[in-house]
DNA sequence: ACTTTACCTCAAGTTAGGTTGAGGTATTAG
DNA sequence: CTAATACCTCAACCTAACTTGAGGTAAAGT
């Protein structure tokens, strides 16, 4: 099994995606391939990774223009290393500690003031403006300040 | 202010959503209202907290279906008590501890997996199918069992 | 050789969650 | 009383992330 002898519908059935939705990724810039003779796509081993990084970022809640951005931070030249892969998780990481964090937030607030009543009055915490979770800012946001995108 | 002069306007900005946001989440069956001699919309105050509630569900990830589901085991004939809220509340609370939890094992595996080089092995639990997270069931399935919806 | 399976492109369709705009009526402020 | 807002309905549009289907070519199995 060479390096390059990766079809769409071997990647799509190793990686659980469908063809179509390979065809896709490479419409969006998230993966590469060249062609064969007869015009089909070859891909690298590498793709496997690319991909499963993909849908792994997509459970996080990250947007594929989020995660092509990211990829597009992956030398081109050469097949990424560990530490490549390991910068591009570590940003995400923060990002995936915000999200937790942030759920977290909810979580309590959802305890303490969906079922308690408050939840109509000025000085509800999810219901009202003016709380510490949105503090500065206009207009009535509710729970926006540090949410995810 | 009595109960019943909540226009759609009001609301709107009382609970920073546009006019159309809830026009389109009465057509969903989110929230209610009746008419005047006009034709134009009226609201119960507790109109607001459906809102709320809305909004603080959807931060959480659940969809607009789930959440019509959950606002339509409130009771009809009355305005919804403390209790009842309590208990809607309490659903979504273990779907968030789950949502939560779903985040922290992947990002344990983001750190220990994307960045180590094992992502493209068989036996990585991010890429690989039989891992402890996705034991049962077929195809190839990356993180699903314990997923979000 | 021939038949099945895999691939190709491109356009159009799908779902969620709204937003925008046109054309017309109601309410409110001065 | 009149002008400015606010509301009404309905259809069409929007983004993300794909999927489906039509019409045609390539590769693989027997």
């Amino acid at each position: 099994m060479e390096d390059s002898n990766w079809t769409v519908g071997r990647v799509a059935r190793r990686c659980g995606v469908k063809v179509s939705t390979l065809h896709f990724y490479e419409k969006k810039g998230l993966i590469r391939s060249w062609r064969n003779a007869g015009n089909q796509r070859r891909y690298k081993a590498d793709v496997l990774r690319r991909i499963s990084v993909i849908k792994a970022a997509q459970k996080m809640g990250i947007s594929l223009e989020e995660i092509r951005r990211a990829l597009a931070t992956l030398p081109d030249n050469r097949t990424p290393t560990a530490g490549d892969w390991a910068a591009l998780s570590a940003n995400w990481r923060d990002d995936l500690d915000a999200r937790i964090a942030y759920l977290e937030r909810l979580r309590d607030l959802l305890t303490g003031c969906i079922g308690c009543g408050c939840l109509s009055m000025k000085n509800c915490p999810i219901y009202n403006e003016n709380d510490k979770l949105a503090r500065e800012g206009d207009g009535p946001v509710i729970l926006e300040r540090g949410a995810p995108r």
